[in-house]
DNA sequence: ATAGATGCAAAGGGTTTGCACTTGA
DNA sequence: TCAAGTGCAAACCCTTTGCATCTAT
């Protein structure tokens, strides 16, 4: 991640004005309007550096492809909406978690994602 | 799902036996060693046809190939251990999660997944 | 007997990688 | 200049599918 190539600008521009985690598809449709030409392959490898760098953090939701959201965020979770498949963040979290785990467990973290209908899809 | 075959037989009693969730890969190798030449595409086949027929339930570990319990349990969540990568059941669940959500978002459902060291892996 | 089930191999979808070409510094 | 970065296509991994064969009923 040495050079500030027009394909990172734009991958990285992209990022950060989303409110939003975003998929790899994602990235690269919005990132190719800004750099003509731009390949998938190249939307991976930067995702990996910047991941590697921490600027970029993965937002796994269970049984969805990875979506991507700028690196150093507080701790919080995820609302995935079952109708238009977007991911929102969710700035809340319940806490005592780990007391869940079975006795001998080690537990050091723990994934939340709700799931529902968001509110622009609920046509609120 | 009609017929009771010996790949049959072996896939759920492999999935019966387990005390944690499997993911396809494990279902394959010990039903394997119960119906010798059982193929993948069986395996996945079966699945399909068991979690539709309600048997059976995904579950889903972010970033992480589905697994699959037995169905109709309680509500309940799960622990991957980071170390040997099984998946664990946690009965409990910290319930209101859906007051984390933004207004306007309608809430369906929510997935809960700790993650650390089993108290096998931490040496309990 | 015969439709359902199986095994194999090919095809799919998302992600990674090899390689020659391009380009930022 | 010249190594980092890029685009393309091939390779990969996991899962699904087409098809000829096998088998439970």
């Amino acid at each position: 991640m040495q050079r500030n190539t027009r394909q990172r600008q734009a991958i990285k521009s992209v990022i950060e004005r989303a409110d939003r985690p975003l998929s790899p598809q994602e990235i690269h449709e919005a990132a190719a309007r800004e750099a003509e030409g731009l390949g998938l392959a190249t939307v991976y490898r930067t995702i990996k550096g910047l991941v590697e760098a921490g600027e970029l953090t993965p937002v796994d939701v269970p049984g969805e492809p990875p979506r991507y959201e700028p690196g150093g965020k507080d701790h919080h979770h995820h609302f995935h909406c079952t109708r238009c498949g977007r991911v929102f963040e969710v700035e809340d979290c319940p806490g005592r978690l780990r007391d869940l785990a079975p006795p001998g467990f080690r537990v050091e973290g723990h994934h939340l994602t709700l799931y529902g209908v968001c509110a622009e899809c609920a046509g609120a």
